[in-house]
DNA sequence: CGAAACCCTAGCGCAGTGCTAGGATAAAGG
DNA sequence: CCTTTATCCTAGCACTGCGCTAGGGTTTCG
């Protein structure tokens, strides 16, 4: 029941981009060098999250990553499901489509499952990038004025 | 984010246990074919769970394992803890000894994953075994009096 | 004594993770 | 135009854990 660090560093790069959204394209190299991220991996990274359409690219110097999104409109469970997959303790339980096994309508543990399923996409569904950046200032401003993530 | 085959079929093997509770000790063989298991398989998850006080063996001829508890005193969180270890989408807000590094403190998406460590854990420790006995019990009187699990 | 069970250890193929590497392509600035 | 700066695309690779299989050893009942 590991998150990979696709979706942690996807979550993280996405939330760095929200904090610095006003200062025009991103590059990868500033993202992963101010969250202490290899650039060469964190650049793939963007690459599913520009098909899902949560940000966009602009190439050549000066160019970068911008959000496609205002970040309100962004929750994390957009970004995690990009990055990991449909939300889904195990296969058969699946958001997208569920391998459901010959036992699946008498199977009692598939209850439980479908439940862990839900209480996790309902926690990360709640959470926009507006709401961490915003959450991001109140700890930082407890702390000399200086962004943390 | 997935669940390895260890905590399901533990579960699955703990609820069939509880379910066969009446019928003394239970071989693993027996159970692994009404589960449609390796059996030498599912013996080796009898090890932590043995350990962590969840079942008792008896060993010899007529031996097998019982339910070192009653149903309604094992949670599903308490299962699926032992054979999966302490719940923690990552290893910063795990359960028992959280590796934080030296961001935690400032850190916003640890938020994300500790409130997803708790809904997580809120669902499995508010079912027990005895639950789940009744709802299979539920499911299999509208088919035939049959048990599924 | 022998069969039936639990117990213990080792090994192994496979898939996914977390990168690194080598380039190709596009665009802005001189 | 040409260099630089960035995104894009593909490949590969060490490592880890998963999901078993296998070969025994040990206890206990009839």
């Amino acid at each position: 029941m590991k998150m990979s660090t696709k979706g942690r560093y996807g979550l993280r790069a996405m939330l760095d981009m929200a904090i610095h959204q006003n200062e025009g394209p991103i590059a990868v190299h500033s993202i992963a060098e101010r969250q202490g991220l290899s650039d060469r991996y964190l650049e793939q990274l963007m690459v599913p999250l520009k098909k899902a359409g949560l940000v966009k690219s602009v190439r050549g110097p000066q160019g970068g990553y911008v959000l496609a999104k205002e970040p309100k409109d962004i929750t994390v469970g957009e970004i995690i499901r990009t990055l990991e997959g449909p939300i889904a303790p195990v296969d058969c339980v699946s958001e997208d489509y569920p391998e459901e096994c010959e036992r699946a309508e008498y199977c009692v543990t598939r209850l439980i499952w479908s439940k862990v399923r839900d209480s996790i996409a309902e926690v990360l569904d709640s959470f926009s990038l507006e709401d961490l950046v915003q959450e991001s200032r109140r700890i930082s401003t407890q702390n000399r004025y200086m962004y943390y993530i």
